[in-house]
DNA sequence: TCGGAAATGTTTTTT
DNA sequence: ACATTTCCGA
């Protein structure tokens, strides 16, 4: 039992409390996941069967990461026969078994966002309301909020709240919307990702041998991140854990930023009464950041009122302070984190994995992006669009989902015109009206376009549809989901469309439709089937990819820079990490500024970016960013102030243009810091390094001039003396004393940008600006 | 029915 | 700024 070993006390208590409920407040970096594996191992290891573990996260990639750690512990043999997943696949898993009980075919199709708003639309259009007012996005997370509060469509239309809610939006519609999606993703055979949670519940309660059954097959349950399950999520857990009642929640509150998903930090108040009890255990030590980094984030998470008491402390060493650093624009801003970048790897020896570029929004991708570019800088960008997202991909797989579902309307509307075959939009106006009025699937209402006033060349092409269709449907039982694949790939004339496009677009299309069928390849030969049986047809293919994300896609331990949303990063650790875009509106963002709900949970969002860093944390804003196209001011953000001085080192490498006279005191602190300047409650500290002269573009001098006893200026650590050169000539590396900066520091003088002080001050510091040529950076401005 | 041009919305976060 | 949607003529 040496997998005890290196535990702290309450780590212990948890991993060997067993029987009963059980709740473990567990904090940033407390070895959370250690615990969490270990206790599994501990289970089995105790003679629990791996069959009656049930162990549910939330994104693939912690599943993915306990089995393997369970895995290392235990071998692979019993590991293999636990059942870990995310909530959504592991009840996709359980509906396709036992969703024909509710009335759905077991090759249901999973229905991912961009699907349910398109069906959306069609609907509202089908209604006669204004898609404009009614925005099917709007109408969605209606819909989808009643559904995570297990609130069914008559329970809408009943409740008084929610409809007064409705009418008050000018929207009293969205109920009758509410029931005619409802029936229409089951006439489609389809379930939306609510529906996961929402069927799975309704599953569990009306049929009783299927609760039964699956109260005795998992008679252990663990759930991850806790504090971000939705009512919907907990009665299916607390239905699952009525025998045993050994459920084990892993959570914390200060980490709960999903509220918009319906996630609510009321369950794990509710937990504590269900389950009296409950034996709480605190995890409070932390692992993973210095004293600098976690007592900052301990100050900022104060500032919220509604907090579970805990202390989270560390014996790690203090570390470096925080940067905060300040540019005048967004592009800036990237260009500073490229440069600390490269620096950090030159001088600590960082590798490119080590580092994480955060930030509030995906548009902030943009800028960081380009820079790292410019700078050859290996990186890879998380969410945004999935590759399952992208048009040409999921052209292809509507195809493959209209064979295995024929029912699945929203496929059929997306291909049926794909490559044109000449069945346009009346054409389809007519079926769907058919359709509606027999309540039959759209393809079904198809084989009989005759009676639907279908004539001529029309009534041909969809004939001709429908025959290659079926015809591809025989090959579904007997051949694999890379074979059906690639026989659609060329009947369906999707081949041609594909190698007919020589543009740059075209040509990259056509490559992910070659990593597409390859995936689809790897899928038909990979041996294990998650613990499943083999099932290598199409349908057991498409029912996981739906629930796959950007971050399941491989490539994870490839040596890039990482850079994702906040969100994407919780769970997540990194040696250094940059937050950008610490700005009013921005980041708290506007859209959640209004309530103090909203306000908190923007905070715990800027709390958990915080508490992913490990050694060095750098936060950044700009003066002035591009949103919709347009230049707009911020505000450094509210939170930048709730970190104490004594943490903050900051840098800023860039003044205002033409502010700066060369020969005169450099600018104060106060003038550089902008933060609330009308309640002036934030000054630097005295002995923090002043921003020097890069109104100018900060020009170099050329590194072979350098010697020692030259005194020099750098742009960030500001004046200094060189105080000795070592190394060849291609690779001279200077220690420099930089009183301001906090000391002495080695920098390589090919890479430095040093100016040589004694050479005179330059010219052309007007203000007009940079003058052309003299950033070597070419002062990107953006036209 | 189809293709290109004009207009319009998008960005808060995700399974 | 960009992508998607809508509009309009062939």
């Amino acid at each position: 039992m040496d997998y005890f070993e290196g535990l702290n006390e309450p780590q212990r208590q948890a991993v060997q409390h067993l029987e009963g409920p059980l709740m473990i407040v567990a904090g940033a970096g407390s070895g959370k996941t250690r615990v969490l594996t270990t206790r599994i191992a501990h289970l089995i290891h105790e003679g629990v069967d791996p069959f009656h573990i049930l162990a549910l996260t939330f994104t693939n990639k912690a599943a993915r990461e306990m089995k393997e750690r369970v895995e290392n512990i235990l071998g692979s043999t019993e590991a293999r026969n636990l059942y870990i997943g995310t909530f959504h696949s592991v009840f996709a898993r359980i509906l396709r078994i036992e969703g024909p009980q509710l009335g759905y075919p077991s090759n249901f199709t999973i229905y991912d966002t961009d699907d349910s708003k398109s069906l959306l639309k069609t609907i509202i259009q089908e209604q006669n309301l204004d898609d404009k007012h009614y925005k099917p996005s709007l109408v969605y997370n209606r819909i989808s909020a009643a559904k995570n509060s297990l609130i069914g469509p008559l329970d809408y239309a009943e409740d008084p709240q929610v409809q007064q809610e409705d009418s008050r939006s000018g929207r009293p519609a969205t109920g009758n919307l509410y029931g005619l999606y409802a029936k229409r993703c089951f006439r489609n055979g389809a379930m939306d990702f609510d529906d996961l949670l929402y069927q799975m519940y309704l599953l569990l309660k009306k049929v009783p041998a299927v609760l039964h059954k699956y109260q005795h097959k998992f008679r252990y349950i663990l759930i991850d991140e806790f504090q971000d399950t939705n009512p919907a999520q907990y009665e299916i857990i607390r239905m699952l854990g009525a025998v045993y009642e050994n459920i084990c929640v892993v959570g914390d509150d200060a980490q709960s930023i999903y509220s918009f998903r319906g996630a609510t930090i009321q369950n794990i108040l509710q937990f504590r009464k269900d389950y009296e009890d409950t034996l709480v255990v605190k995890l409070e030590q932390n692992y993973r950041s210095t004293k600098s980094i976690l007592h900052a984030a301990n100050e900022v998470i104060t500032h919220n009122k509604t907090q579970i008491e805990k202390a989270l402390w560390t014996e790690n060493g203090e570390g470096e302070k925080i940067r905060l650093v300040r540019t005048m624009t967004d592009n800036e801003e990237g260009r500073s984190v490229a440069d600390s970048i490269t620096e950090l790897r030159l001088r600590h020896h960082f590798a490119n994995r080590d580092f994480a570029i955060l930030y509030r929004t995906n548009a902030q991708s943009r800028s960081f992006e380009e820079n790292l570019r410019r700078m050859n800088i290996p990186y890879r960008i998380y969410g945004g669009i999935s590759f399952y997202q992208r048009k040409e991909i999921k052209d292809f797989l509507g195809y493959l989902r209209l064979i295995v579902n024929s029912r699945d309307e929203e496929s059929l509307r997306r291909i049926i015109n794909f490559p044109p075959r000449g069945i346009g939009k009346t054409t389809m106006e007519k079926l769907t009206l058919m359709a509606n009025d027999r309540d039959i699937p759209l393809f079904e209402a198809m084989k009989e376009a005759g009676s639907a006033g279908i004539r001529g060349g029309t009534l041909e092409a969809i004939g001709k549809f429908i025959l290659m269709i079926r015809s591809l449907q025989t090959q579904l039982e007997r051949q694999n989901a890379y074979e059906v694949a690639m026989q659609v790939f060329r009947s369906t004339g999707l081949i041609k469309e594909l190698v007919h496009d020589k543009s740059v677009e075209g040509v990259a299309r056509y490559e992910n439709m070659e990593e597409l069928l390859n995936s689809i390849k790897e899928f038909t030969e990979t041996p294990t089937g998650d613990g499943e049986l083999l099932d290598k047809s199409l349908g057991s293919y498409l029912q996981q990819i739906t629930l796959l994300t950007d971050a399941d896609q491989e490539g994870e331990d490839a040596d890039t820079v990482k850079l994702m949303t906040i969100h994407a990063a919780k769970g997540l650790e990194f040696p250094c990490v940059f937050v950008g875009g610490l700005e009013e509106a921005l980041f708290p963002n506007a859209m959640a500024t209004g309530t103090r709900e909203g306000l908190e949970e923007e905070r715990r969002l800027f709390y958990v970016a915080i508490t992913r860093a490990k050694t060095r944390l750098s936060l950044s804003y700009a003066n002035t960013r591009y949103h919709f196209g347009n230049l707009q001011q911020n505000d450094p953000s509210r939170f930048l102030e709730e970190i104490p001085e004594k943490y903050l080192q900051k840098n800023f490498t860039t003044a205002y243009p033409g502010r700066f006279h060369p020969g005169r005191a450099p600018l104060g602190p106060e003038a550089l810091v902008p933060l609330k300047p009308a309640s002036g409650g934030q000054r630097s500290a005295p002995g923090a390094p002043a921003a020097r002269g890069s109104d100018r573009a900060f020009a170099p001098d050329d590194p072979s001039l350098m010697e020692a006893g030259n005194e020099v200026e750098h742009q960030k650590f500001g004046y200094g003396r060189i105080l000795r050169i070592e190394g060849a000539a291609g690779s001279r590396m200077a220690t420099i004393l930089f009183p301001e900066a906090g000391g002495e520091k080695r920098i390589l003088l090919g890479y430095a940008r040093l100016r040589l002080l004694k050479s005179g001050t330059p010219a052309g510091a007007g203000p007009a600006g940079p003058s052309p040529g003299s950033c070597p950076e070419g002062g990107s401005s953006n036209p």
